[in-house]
This record gives C-alpha cells, sequence and structure tokens, in this order.
DNA sequence: CTGTGATAAGTTATGGTTAACATGTTACCG
DNA sequence: CGGTAACATGTTAACCATAACTTATCACAG
C-alpha cells in the first residue's frame, strides 16, 4: 500500500502539494495537478484513514450494539441505522451481545479504543454501567429500543407499554378472560413494560387472574412458557407473546399439543415478521417502526455529533400499531 | 477521553513505562505499576487504537461484504464470520451492498481506506473489478457464495450446480417432466449454476422442455416470474425457486392463484429458512451449511493474514443437502 | 523600481503509541 | 573495590496525513 510520500515522490513535488490535490485546497497549477493525479492513478494510492482520524479525532464511523442480529426486528432497526448514516458519510460497525452484558462491555471497550464517533446502544441489562462507561469517556450515544430506568439520556424507543395494552384489550373485546403473557426476560425494560401494559389492561377490566411468564426472547423460550401455560388448569384461552420469536415457540408447542390457532387458542405477539418471510401473514401483532426507529435514533446521534440540540437528553417514543389477523378469535368454550 | 500521556504525568512516569504496563512488556517495579494502574482507573483510560494501528499497521478489523443482509442466509453466514473473527480478537465491519456493483466498489474503496485487515466477499457481480481493486492494493480477501468467472481467487461456496441437480432429480423421481426454474440475475454466478444442474438433470432424464426465468432474489422477483410461469400453457407441475425469497414470493403467487402446495403445484427450493422463522417447516430445499460457510471463509482469510499457505488460490466448496419436506409430491393431473 | 497581493509550492509540527536505543540504578561476584 | 549483569525508566523517531506557517515567483499599480 502505497503512501501520500510515495506519490509524492512519483509525481516530483512534496506531500504536501499532493495532499492539497486530494482535498482540493489552496492553489495548484494545473500542471502539478494533473502530474499528481496520474501518480496516484499509477500508484492506486489511497488515503490511509487511520492517519487522518488520528489527527482530526473523528472517525466517521458509527457503532450498533444490539443483542440478537438474527432477529429481523433488529436487522429491519440495523438497516434504517445504515441507511441513515451512510448517507452523512459515516460507516457502521455492528455488534452483536446474545444479550450478555459481558459481551457488551467488552465491545464498548473495543468501540472506544477504536474511536468510533457514537454509539446506538441496545442495552442488555437494565444496569447504568455501560452507559456511564460512555458517558465518562465523553462518546455520544443513543440508547434504542429499551429504557434504562434511573438514568436520563437519549432513547429512541417504542411506547411498548401501551402496545400490549392494546393487544390485550383487543383480546379482551373478543371475550377472553384467561389470558396469559409469554414474555422475555424479567430484567429487560420491554418485557417488564409488556408486562406492565397486560397488568393494567386486565386490571381496568376488573380482572384479578393473571399468568406471567418469564423467559428467554427466544423460540426455544416461547416453547417452554407456552408449555407451562398449557399445563394449568383451567387452561388460558389466548396467548400474548412478548415478541415473533417467541411467538413461533408457542405456536410450535400448540400445535404439538394439537391446539389449532384460532379455534382452540387465540395468539397475539408483538413485533411483525417482516413480510418477506411469511407466505400469508396470519398472526395479530402489534407492529414497531423497527426502519423507522433506526433512522430516528441516527439523527438523534448524528445531531449530537454535530453539536446540536439544548444538551437536554431526548426521549423519542414512537407509536406501535396494531394489526388484526386471523390468529385471534373469540374463545369457543371453556374446556379443562 | 484521556491520552497515554495524561496517564504519565499523573502518575509521574514517562508515556513508555505507561505503554509497558498496558502491553505488559518490559521491566516494571511493583510500585511504578500500582502507581499507573490507578492513573489509568481515575482517569478511565482507553488505549487509542488508531495510533496503534498507524503504528503497527495492523487494524484487527475485518470487513464482510454482502449482497442482502435481511436475507438470513445471509445474516448466518455473518454470524459465522463473526463467531470466529472475534475468537480471535477481530472485528467486523459488516457493509450490505443491495446487489449493486457501484455501492461494492464505494464500500470497497471506504474499507481499504479505513485499512481493514481482509475482506469477506460476496460479489454483487461477475466482473473481477472489486477483486481487481482489492489486489491491487494489497489487501487480503476471500470471495463467498459466488463465483468469479475467469480470475482464480480464494474463494468459499456451496456445490450449488449440484445442489440444484438433486432438487431436480428430486422432482423428476416423483414423477415431474413440465419443471420451472425461477432463478435469480443472470449476472450472479449462483443464479446460473442453479440453472445450469437444473439444465443438467433434465438432459439426463432426457427432457428436451425447459422453462427458465430470471429474476431478482427478493419476493418480489419470486412473485412475478410465478406469475410468467402459470400463464404457459399448459402450466409446469413443479417449480424450482432458487432462493428462500424467490420461493416465498411463488408460493404467494401460487395462493394468489388459488392454487394448493402440493396437490396442484410442487414447490422445492434452494436456502432453507432458519427454523426461527418457521412454525412447522414444510418446504423441501436444499440445504447451504450457511454458518459454516461464514467460519470457514474467515478462518482461510485469517491465514492468509498469518502468512499461511502456499499462496495457491484455495477453493474450498461445501456440499448441501437435500431435505424433503411436504411441498413436493407427484404431480397430479395434467390440467391445461 | 518599490511595494503589494495573488499564486504555487515547501517545511515544520501535530495527533497517540511504541520499538529501538540510551541512561541510570542496584546488587552481586571475584 | 572495579566490573557487569539485571533491572528500571526515559528519549527519539517512526507510522501517515495535514494545518499553519514560510518561502518564492510573478504581475501590476503607484
Amino acid at each position: 500500500m502505497s503512501t501520500i510520500g510515495d506519490v509524492a515522490k512519483r509525481a516530483g513535488v512534496s506531500a504536501m502539494t499532493v495532499s492539497r490535490v486530494i482535498n482540493n485546497s489552496g492553489y495548484i497549477s494545473q500542471e502539478t495537478r494533473e502530474r499528481v493525479e496520474q501518480a496516484i492513478a499509477e500508484l492506486g494510492y489511497v488515503p490511509n484513514a487511520l492517519a487522518r482520524s488520528l489527527r482530526f479525532k473523528q472517525t466517521k464511523t458509527l457503532a450498533l450494539v444490539l443483542t440478537d442480529i438474527t432477529n429481523p426486528f433488529f436487522t429491519t432497526i440495523a438497516r434504517g441505522v445504515e441507511d441513515t448514516a451512510s448517507e452523512q458519510g459515516f460507516s457502521v460497525i455492528f455488534c452483536n451481545t446474545d444479550e450478555s452484558k459481558d459481551d457488551e462491555s467488552e465491545y464498548l471497550n473495543v468501540l472506544v479504543q477504536k474511536q468510533v464517533d457514537g454509539v446506538l446502544l441496545v442495552p442488555a441489562a437494565s444496569s447504568p454501567a455501560s452507559v456511564a462507561f460512555l458517558h465518562e469517556r465523553g462518546v455520544p450515544f443513543v440508547v434504542l429500543d429499551r429504557r434504562i430506568p434511573g438514568v436520563s439520556v437519549d432513547t429512541v424507543r417504542c411506547d411498548t407499554d401501551q402496545g400490549a395494552y392494546q393487544l390485550v384489550c383487543h383480546l379482551l373485546d373478543l371475550g377472553h378472560r384467561r389470558i396469559a403473557i409469554l414474555s422475555g426476560p424479567a430484567a429487560v425494560t420491554t418485557a417488564a413494560d409488556r408486562v406492565s401494559g397486560y397488568r393494567r389492561a386486565l386490571a381496568e377490566a376488573g380482572i384479578r387472574e393473571e399468568a406471567v411468564y418469564y423467559g428467554g426472547f427466544t423460540v426455544e423460550g416461547g416453547y417452554q412458557m407456552a408449555r407451562q401455560a398449557l399445563a394449568v388448569t383451567p387452561r388460558p384461552t389466548a396467548l400474548f407473546a412478548a415478541n415473533n420469536f417467541i411467538a413461533i415457540g408457542a405456536l410450535r408447542a400448540l400445535h404439538e399439543a394439537g391446539l389449532r390457532v384460532p379455534e382452540d387458542m387465540s395468539v397475539v405477539a408483538f413485533d411483525d415478521l417482516p413480510p418477506a418471510f411469511v407466505i400469508a401473514p396470519f398472526l395479530t401483532v402489534v407492529g414497531q417502526p423497527a426502519y423507522d426507529m433506526g433512522c430516528q435514533a441516527t439523527l438523534l446521534l448524528l445531531d449530537r455529533l454535530a453539536g446540536k440540540g439544548d444538551g437536554e437528553p431526548q426521549e423519542i417514543i414512537l407509536p406501535t400499531e396494531l394489526i388484526v389477523r386471523r390468529s385471534s378469535a373469540p374463545p369457543c368454550d371453556p374446556t379443562p
């Protein structure tokens, strides 16, 4: 790999002159410019962004730290982030934490070392450790999708409490009274908030019975929780899955138990599956504007980098959308 | 952000001594080490990887350039890449080209500027331009999933010709004679190779009629191609979708046309959908070991970085696996 | 013909880290 | 007590690009 010095030597000028040609700054005679440009072409010279960044203290790189890159919800966020960032000349480094707090802090450490200009963080845990780490080192960041209780930071997320409330109200309207919620890890705010929306809806309807399960935001977690829920007598008439993977796990358990949806059991879920993965959409869901979440979070972060805004932490809460499909219906008969 | 100099000042030593503490090199008295470590902790000092990389000409960063990050096939590859890379202390930058040649070359330019140590490339086009660009600049790379005709480079891919052959043979065994292939962009080798496997199987069975469609590797592409295929008289009795998204588009078109699978039409596809997205697997497919492809490609690349191997370009071809499910059955009646 | 401003280049210093070399101290051996 | 290892720390230069400053030439006005 050739350096600016090699180009300079070949063109018979100083490195500074080459720099001026590259950056179109200062005065350059037409003749010199051509000689330099030819040397650049001949050597296939590409400026070293490391050296540039070292001087300018700017890497034009953001990082997106998320918990599960195989989940289309997050992939969609990622696209929003990438599209917005690259429009403004920023690259994005993706990091997958698998919901592990340790992986998260290790990644953050590497990212700070690599001098990323800013971080978009879907925190694996509700602890303020990661946020404090970034704050202490002066790295701008935006928290995505989840809350971190007790600290006031820039956040972009959905109103998941309200979304859960809508879904449960929909089930109540259909006549369901025994509704189980299959939620995510209790320590994750989105899981907790969905439970709280669920409770609020039940309370308003004057229903005391609740059935709350916590597990992983995974197919396996959904499968296990559904089996537990089905073992209770009397059996619930509806299941509320707190994300798309949990829903798939639950549907698998129902299939195995020979229960039809929605005839024997209604199922509703948080997070839609992207249309690309589904032949004929079937699940009643509350969809989140994932792509838009990615865009907005990136815009907010880029604003911070540019020193815009009054410095007050901003919380952008996007609305969810209830999409009623065929997986929810009135309860049929109150068996077992 | 504090520098090694700040730490040195605070600990009352030189920068070099701090460097020695960090890297555990040379001689350091216990007392000094403690003073330095305390200063590091107090300042929250994190070494600047930019400066380090500039000196060592090593960024410990790889890039994965692929064509569609929303496709679970590529997401799975990405996980294989990330897991393998991070095990060896390498970070990965993901770039999504959307099958655009221009986006691809722009990304490669940025990546070379950022001095990535190596590139894993799923080429958007069969042209050798990108490969030549990297080669000229001395950046090690491995081509993933696709071939680039006419050049000899390190490659990790599947035997897609053979996989297509297997799928079509499976359909022939079931008794199908009119089989249409819905393939990807003609310029992409995986699309072309699948067509060639299809032709080989038909030729061996002595069948002259073929129905080849080219389109995007997308749901929309699959939908359009399926509609074209269905408009032909007599209608094919089986469709062969060249990837998972095409299959979903085709199934949607069949659903719309009121045709049942497999009763009225058999459907087989390349690429399995990850179990996490499917409630009850249904499609007969040829699966590719995507995760393993990512791992092997990364290992090969890391070997190259370490100067291992005899320098001869290596082509690793992984086997595909035929998984027969319910979407393929003997042809029913030769309607229209 | 002196002074001034535009044009066209080069020189120096900077950014953070560390290898190589240089310097200084202590301890132990003969 | 001189010599020499082992230990402990500091100084310099290099990695590459570029801002700020400096030098040099030329044209033209006064």
